[in-house]
DNA sequence: GTGAAAGCGCTAACAT
DNA sequence: ATGTTAGCGCTTTCAC
């Protein structure tokens, strides 16, 4: 071993007169050392300043506990929420992460990720792309091929594959009943774009709410929104046009109530007197908007735990009992009500 | 090679009746390789559907090319937009991301982080985590022990290491002035925790930026947030207390700025009319705030970007020249003037 | 243009 | 409790 270059087990195991099997043993913590080794041993590797190369490790056992994960749109995403939840929980899992983006939400060529992730032997893979038009697709003809357990964020129900999401649709209903609950009829609905699975799934709440309560959706209650500040801002302005009795609107996203508060500021609608406003997501800010926003807050940090604490059981079980039935959990979102909805006093 | 498990290039090799070096260049492209028999092992890759060990890779190369990212607070991170910057960047570049984050922006120890991404082989490292309190004192001890090229964001400049961050004391003044250049007097400021190096840096510009008009800054003008809409709305009725002549005040961020605008509207203060506000970070949404915020956009893909790159210069010019001078880059930060800092026409 | 030998740093399986 | 052997899948170096 030179200066510069990292020492080796083979360093550990010469210095200490042992052979690497027994250095290995020590630095996996294995039972069947003898304490009076064990101790030289970690000794020589605190001295020489040693560390494994996982790299090796891997090579070795065939395994990296790595996960990979795939993104889109972090840029969008918001306080990237669930990115914490995954890390941290990896972290404490003690499981390394690999990240990487899809340049575009509909990205075609799924395959060379993968690919990607499986040549550095990840132990699974978590997909936390939205479900979007049909970028899902692939999964039917090649869920098969990948040699690791994979696990799907934000998604609709499907064969064979294993899924942890937020109950998007329990919450559109959540925010539209509890505005029937205000005693408004009028309930208008900005939705987000209609290719996203999550947008489709809000409209249906908002929709079964209503019906529920003997009122029919109809096409001109809802405007389509892409989530930003500035399509709430449109699509809130169609909707003055062609639903005029709106007495209450539940969009599809915070960022869009945002604009729908600003607008009936600047027009003086009063919120929550003329309209009462519910959104989705439940940012921290929406408690600052003017008036304080009644919201559906999802607990996105839990959302990413769950997703490694799942995929992490998925591994370990592999080992046992190789194909098991794919997990389905939905988490429930909750309404916090705040000034935006509730009766004028 | 069984059924299940992947073909390895020795599979390819013996396929294709050549040796593996063979194979190994031209899965590498590399050109001393007739035509006909690249053709033919090409064809073999693709029947076998083999795809190279990234992991026997970086034990052979010692590299791995991919970067380790380490990251603080991703949950209170805004829309991750640096990341997103550096996720894109390293793909472009052909490197892939570790992604590890901090439990606590003043984490302790920082040798085992290190130590992970080294026992990867990482070939270099991004330091995504905030200048706060003392956590980058560990820098002057450890530095030279880390044998791969090593990046900060958002850091005061330092010897021998390489930095790119946004100048925020530039976008401070440029606020300041702005708010002078309206006829505004009496500027107040929300800064952020004093404790962080960014917080500091933008206090400095308001600061100087006043002095330079004539105007005396004084501790009353100040009141310090911890960058939530929260904290701001606390720090705004303090300012009240202690600076009544108010009439302009400069956020330190564009969430403490949001709950100024609420306050100012629940308690009929006109702004821009009695209040001018100008924000910090640019965030989409605060185009939409009412009124629509002024602020400094500082571009984090940008950053992000930049980091990659001049990350990805490092690690390439090293192999040529070996200590090269550290990089000291800084981004200007752009004013964004809205409403809610012009004058009443 | 191609191949043989040696090695990257570690661990699994089987001795002893 | 410890050592030996034989890989893991690829690249580097040198020979031809």
């Amino acid at each position: 071993m030179t200066k510069n270059s990292k020492p080796t087990i083979y360093e550990v195991a010469r210095k200490a007169g042992v052979s690497r099997q027994t250095v290995s043993r020590v630095i996996n913590n294995r039972p069947d050392v003898a304490p009076a080794t064990r101790q030289r041993i970690m000794k020589i590797i605190d001295e020489l300043d040693y560390h494994p190369s996982a790299i090796a490790r891997s090579l070795s056992q065939q395994r990296s506990y790595n996960f990979g994960l795939l993104t889109a749109g972090l840029e969008y995403m918001g306080p990237s929420t669930t990115l914490s939840g995954i890390a941290k929980k990896s972290e404490e899992l003690n499981y390394g992460l690999y990240l990487k983006e899809l340049p575009s939400f509909n990205a075609n060529n799924i395959h060379p990720l993968l690919e990607w992730f499986l040549a550095r032997q990840v132990d699974g893979i978590i997909w936390a792309v939205p479900e979007i038009g049909a970028n899902r697709d692939w999964i039917k003809d090649s869920i098969e091929d990948i040699r690791v357990p994979i696990i799907f964020l934000t998604s609709a129900k499907r064969e064979k594959i294993s899924i942890v999401t937020i109950d998007n649709y329990f919450g559109a209903r959540q925010a539209t009943q509890h505005l029937l609950d205000q005693g408004r009829k009028q309930i208008g609905h900005i939705s987000g774009p209609m290719d996203w699975w999550e947008s489709r799934q809000r409209l249906k709440g908002w929709q079964d709410a209503l019906r529920e309560a003997g009122i029919e959706p109809e096409e001109r209650m809802v405007a389509e929104g892409n989530w930003s500040s500035k399509s709430g801002k449109q699509a809130f302005e169609k909707l003055q046009i062609t639903f005029p009795e709106m007495d209450a609107v539940f969009s599809g996203n915070d960022q869009m109530a945002l604009s729908i508060l600003q607008t009936a500021c600047t027009e003086n609608i009063k919120v929550p007197g003329d309209l009462a406003v519910v959104g989705f997501d439940g940012l921290p800010e929406s408690a600052y908007f003017s008036p304080a926003l009644t919201t559906i807050f999802q607990n996105t940090i839990e959302l990413g735990c769950t997703a490694v604490r799942t995929l992490a059981r998925m591994v370990e079980e592999r080992d046992i009992e190789p194909s098991r039935e794919p997990v389905y959990i939905t988490i429930k979102p909750d309404l916090i009500i705040r000034r935006s909805s509730t009766p004028v006093e």
